[in-house]
DNA sequence: CCATTACACTAACACTTGTTAGTTTCAAAA
DNA sequence: TTTTGAAACTAACAAGTGTTAGTGTAATGG
């Protein structure tokens, strides 16, 4: 089991990398291969494209985001709870794949079609699995009575600030933040 | 005065339109002037480059932003209602310039220096301007104690989505949206 | 009425883009 | 030892990039 990494995992790992720091169209397949050491044209024995590139960087995250959601609904009853849960296992993809993630979240609009299609369905009921919770906590009477799609938005552009938080100077783990987060959304600033 | 659009803002708002929609790297000069209805170079009649375009985008919405921060803090004096005043500024210019705001908070990385570097340290002081009021309002117990960058990043992300929001098939008045979004961060979602 | 200005145009340049074709290298399988 | 396959290479193409030079035209101001 070699620890080295091989060249294709190279390439997707730099690829995340410059694709979030530059982003998707600004990153050109000459600086991509100098990054990894190897000239431009090589990159085509691993990947057939640069869309299909981004394509298993996208797909590959929503898989996991998915993977995780359901993993972490399973053990739980209580909305409040629930919610917890899957902000907890949302945020723990993020920090497993911080760059990736970015990627997942910035650059998925560059996807070609068919593609761009069928990503935008799967994030749509990703996104929809976290309305049914809140819909249901409404309806139960755990939360209060809000609009389910301004609240969903709220978590969700929420969550996805864990990328900056970890780059900033703070030195905050993934549980604090998940805590702080759900804490915040949950109960309010108001003391 | 023509109720008509000059030329030079016609350009401006039509690349606020595709910069949005595309990215800023994506959209080409040609493309830009076809949408225009002008020939490539005759965008340079207007503008110096297609970095001073974007340059223009963000540095007037930047101004636009701490003027109406500076306008909604000085009617208020407890922290709750500081927040909510300046939650409630920030989303009415986003409102007033949804494809403008946009291009303000997802393609500033793509200036140039040295406005890059200015840029960036006017996001700095904004950002700043908001994590005051917490800390503040932390001290006085207003607030419950949290880590005030934390909950910054997570206003600033809920805020953003206000574009989102607008576009989506729910008929939400900016009243709606600030107060919704108000009420969330400072109560919670729990019941 | 003439000079100037604003703003459009066409042609073109130097460079970069993603990608293909064809070739070489080198290790593993037969 | 020969064959095969993966994965690197160089050379090159067609198309697109932002931008400049130079020109025409029509309205404006002295």
């Amino acid at each position: 089991m070699a620890a080295a990494q091989t060249t294709k995992e190279k390439v997707k790992r730099t690829a995340q990398k410059l694709f979030r720091e530059r982003g998707y169209a600004a990153v050109g397949m000459r600086e991509l291969a100098k990054e990894v050491g190897i000239q431009a044209p090589s990159l085509y024995n691993h990947y057939k494209s640069k869309d299909d590139l981004l394509r298993e960087i996208c797909f590959d995250m929503a898989q996991q985001f998915f993977a995780a959601f359901d993993k972490a609904l399973v053990t739980e009853v209580k909305f409040q709870r629930q919610l917890k849960a899957v902000i907890k296992a949302h945020i723990g993809v993020i920090a497993a794949n911080l760059e990736a993630s970015e990627v997942f979240f910035n650059e998925w609009m560059f996807l070609e079609q068919p593609h761009l299609g069928k990503f935008k369905k799967l994030r749509f009921e990703y996104e929809m699995k976290f309305r049914d919770i809140i819909d249901k906590g409404i309806k139960k009477g755990d939360f209060k009575e809000m609009n389910s799609k301004l609240i969903a938005f709220a978590i969700f552009s929420s969550l996805n600030a864990t990328y900056d938080l970890y780059n900033s100077n703070e030195n905050l783990t993934q549980e604090e933040i998940a805590n702080d987060i759900s804490d915040l959304l949950l109960k309010g600033l108001k003391s």
